[in-house]
DNA sequence: CGGTTGACCAAGT
DNA sequence: GACTTGGCCAACC
C-alpha cells in the first residue's frame, strides 16, 4: 500500500486526456470502491492543482450524470475551462457519450 | 478509537 | 419538478 485513495484518484485523473472529461464515480469505481464523496472531498484539498507541478485535471472531474456538480473556483469558472478544451457544456452539462473518458 | 466531513448518488416525498 | 433523506467510503481531528 503505497499511495493513499487520494494519490489514486489524483493518478487516474492525471490520465483523462485533454477535451474529456469523468466523474467521481467512475474514478472511485475504478478504483474499486465506492467513495465519490471521499474523491470529491480530495479534490477540493487538492494538493495538487492543475496549476501546479501535480497538474491534476480536477475541473474535468464531474458528477455522475455528465451534470457539473462543483468547484472550488466556482463552478463557473470550471464550466468555462472545459469549454476551452473543447468540452462542449449545455446547461451546465457535459456529454458523457462524447467526452466522457472511460478509464483502461 | 469514535465522530465528523465531503466538489456524490439514488430514491423518496 | 424541486427538495429531503439515507447511504456509502476514506481521510482527518
Amino acid at each position: 500500500m503505497e499511495k493513499k485513495f487520494d494519490e489514486q484518484c489524483y493518478d487516474l485523473l492525471r490520465e483523462v486526456p485533454k477535451g474529456k472529461v469523468t466523474t467521481y464515480k467512475a474514478l472511485a469505481d475504478k478504483l474499486g470502491s465506492k467513495a465519490y464523496r471521499h474523491v470529491g472531498k480530495v479534490m477540493n484539498k487538492n494538493p495538487y492543482s492543475f496549476n501546479k507541478k501535480g497538474d491534476v485535471p480536477c475541473h474535468r472531474v464531474i458528477g455522475s450524470n455528465g451534470e457539473l456538480v462543483g468547484f472550488a473556483s466556482g463552478l463557473k469558472n470550471k464550466t468555462k475551462m472545459l469549454k476551452e478544451e473543447g468540452v462542449e457544456i449545455k446547461n451546465g452539462k457535459v456529454d458523457l457519450e462524447k467526452y466522457g473518458y472511460k478509464f483502461k
